[in-house]
DNA sequence: CTCACTGCAAACTATTTGCATCGTA
DNA sequence: TACGATGCAAATAGTTTGCAGTGAG
């Protein structure tokens, strides 16, 4: 239950416009810790705003990542999941559960533990790290 | 033009059947060293055998990654790219010019970097560090 | 000789776009 | 009021699948 009073105040800084349905897709993504996929953000829009298109939360969403306030994640599953760009992390993916955790860490670190050549300038990344989850481990002889 | 018998023996040790399409799909892998998209794939596998369907390219690229003979990656441009299961790297990825660089780094190297949480085993990553390229970083102004 | 593999085309999923209408600034 | 934003539906891109015919083991 963020304000997300700020984030509309950019946004709007950035010369776009403040519509119904773009504060009810903020609203959404500011009260959602975790990365959503469009699908799911338009489920949860839909709730309060039920006249909000999916193509409408497609392309607030693209602004919103070209304006820097959006995440946009790749976990390797076909699928694209947007969070809120709050602090750098990365992603534990559990290969048998599918369960996402995170897990903190800055480029800073990424970019000194990594032999990084001549003069590449990193801003940010993006890691998925592939395993098992403490429950899954457990039963992976299972099968 | 690495040998790719010892991967043709793997793939029929895994129950596979080895077939012309097979073998020039494996050929082509082999003989480059950069990720490749399943349509560049595709283009080249047809300069030696014409008649592979852009179908079979697919399932072939799918079987190779159960394997394990391939990994699949997700560079963050919506397309996902194959390469050799070799030494584990992550990616440099330049935001101007989408120049990708290999960067070495295993997994136990950043398991122990990020704060993995309770019993997650990591097997494998997938790491993007976004930025830019030494020529790309002096023209960034030019805009 | 059998059953896995193939090509083709159609199906599917995720995402983008064209256009007439609507409503914020 | 003007022009950016919207909903809808159609278009696109990437990938998967069903099926009848083919060929590796």
């Amino acid at each position: 239950m963020r304000d997300c009073r700020e984030l509309l105040d950019q946004f709007r800084q950035h010369g776009y416009r403040i519509t119904p349905q773009r504060r009810a897709i903020l609203r959404v993504l500011a009260d959602s810790a975790c990365h959503l996929t469009a699908e799911q953000i338009h489920e949860r829009v839909s709730q309060s705003a039920p006249d909000v298109s999916l193509a409408t939360v497609y392309n607030t969403l693209r602004e919103l990542v070209a304006v820097g306030q959006l995440y946009e994640l790749d976990l390797g599953l076909g699928v694209r999941c947007y969070e809120f760009a709050s602090q750098e992390h990365g992603h534990l993916v559990c290969s048998k559960c599918g369960k996402v955790e995170d897990v903190l860490g800055n480029t800073e670190e990424l970019a000194a533990l990594f032999p990084i050549s001549d003069g590449f300038c990193p801003t940010t990344y993006s890691l998925v790290i592939h395993g098992y989850c403490s429950q899954c481990v457990q039963s992976l002889g299972d099968d």
